[in-house]
DNA sequence: CGCAGCGTAGAAAAATTATTCCATTTGATG
DNA sequence: CATCAAATGGAATAATTTTTCTACGCTGCG
């Protein structure tokens, strides 16, 4: 039993959280509990809770005393008190008074309005994603996938989160794949190697980067077949391309995102894990 | 003892104003103080809210009898529950659950409705971190980040995608990022540049990179803040972090996204141009 | 003025809930 | 493999909270 106890759920949080590591598995049990479920720390009562983290009561109570409270009643207070601020319901008066306050002079910049709307915006794109890219294409490209004895992923600035996700997720589903990362400055030897069994997938989005263009280029000459993930099915390296994919990614104040890229780059390692019968427990845990 | 009980909130409450002028004297009063401190119905005892407005514990029983309740207790439950939908419960792996539920059996494995999995499970994702992202954790990461000389970025296997997209982005945005990317394994000498002048955010998702955590480690001997990017407050990064950011990404047949990583990253980016003024010409393009 | 009927306060009883305690298990160490 | 300390489950106990019950007081009416 140490001494202070945190006095608010915010730094109740975080000590749970710092001392995480050093807790009993059933402390630690309930402990991701009692982060992931506040609500229910609030309402319900210690039997109850107790049985949903499959639990005993008592466990609650040595918890709440390991971390300085006399008891879990006390810890409890906490929770309660931590809604009662957020959820300002005294009145329905007070309450549009609220809402009207918070939607009033809304700075539009504020980090927390940034990030709604770059959500938003994510959305749409995922949607647009869902409602434009073509059956056929995926189907293609899967089969190019299967059909290569490596993949080769070129991608650099803003791509280049794209391709090193590839390379990753495609090792985790069994298939050898080669992230073309300049380090070194050798791109050009690096995609040296490429040869008419291998497959590139290259990502590149406005404005376009030599690199990668080059890599498509050498490609086609050393005939390696390459399916293009990119903003316009103008790019440079759209034309090269057997597949090509066309993203509209997001934009915020001309701050592109990656989401639905990265959303068809999942969709294919996964569709290819799939279609050739990986073993499950192969499968990247995350 | 009336026939039926009104079954939510909102009915009791138009049910009490509606019988209000045939209530006795202590059971108006009662009345007045249910419809003005709804929070205190939900959490406190009889004794103190029959204390608060004046009236016996019992008076509270009788209330509540008067209404079709079984007892006082019965009729807490309405305001626990009106509390409850309006919070927002982290009820994310619940929604999910139900999600993946309802996609229905038909070849589900087709390229093609992986695709729509992936985007709608996204879709999830990014509606659940608009709610559970908290304001003042974005306020305060932008300050560190504005405060810092340089920013250091850190993440291994599905975590560099995050990593290295924040360093093109913050570079982009004219602040000195540095990507901690272990070539030539030297994450050790790499992290040694730390300062108490610097900040590193720190990306790292179950299982949890040991490299990661050394950089950490190595960020708080040296006395340099940390940002952390992971899907629980109990990572072994959390712990040691100014600011933990958990973000529940999603997840389809245990593969996880980055989407709500990135859409973080790009809030992290943004905000913290517009914050600091950064002339609008010189903002990444795409 | 006295009696009936409702409303109320407060104490006592019942029910529920939290906490303590101890026997048993688990896991680490020599 | 024995031993010990720590952790755990679960029943026993304690505390709290809710509900019931009864006696009292007020009000209106004969």
């Amino acid at each position: 039993m140490t001494a202070k106890s945190p006095s608010n759920l915010e730094s109740l949080r975080s000590e749970i959280a710092r001392r995480y590591e050093e807790l009993s598995p059933r402390l630690k049990q309930l402990a991701s509990y009692v982060l992931d479920n506040p609500n229910d720390m609030a309402f319900e009562t210690l039997a109850v809770i107790a049985d949903r983290c499959a639990v005993q009561p008592s466990t609650i109570v040595r918890f709440a005393k390991v971390f300085g409270y006399r008891g879990a009643s006390q810890m409890q207070r906490l929770f309660r008190d931590e809604i009662m601020s957020v959820a300002p319901s005294p009145s329905y008066s007070e309450r549009i008074r609220q809402f009207q306050k918070n939607s009033g002079s809304v700075d539009r910049l504020s980090p927390y309005n940034v990030m709604r709307e770059f959500a938003d915006s994510n959305i749409i794109a995922l949607e647009h994603l869902k409602e434009t890219l073509r059956k056929e294409d995926l189907d293609r490209a899967i089969d190019l996938i299967q059909g290569a004895h490596t993949v080769y992923l070129a991608g650099v600035r803003r791509a280049f989160p794209v391709a090193s996700y590839l390379a990753y997720a495609l090792s985790h589903v069994e298939k050898r794949a080669y992230l073309l990362d300049g380090v070194a400055g050798m791109t050009a030897e690096q995609s040296w190697m490429l040869s008419s069994e291998d497959v590139v997938i290259a990502t590149s989005f406005r404005p376009y980067g030599d690199e990668t263009a080059g890599v498509v280029e050498r490609a086609t000459t050393n005939g390696a077949a390459v399916i293009a993930i990119s903003d316009s099915h103008l790019s440079p390296i759209a034309g090269k391309s057997e597949i090509c994919f066309e993203i509209k990614d997001a934009e915020v104040s001309q701050f592109r995102s990656l989401t639905a890229s990265l959303c068809l780059a999942q969709t294919l390692v996964i569709s290819y894990a799939y279609k050739f019968g990986l073993d499950k427990d192969r499968r990247p845990g995350g």
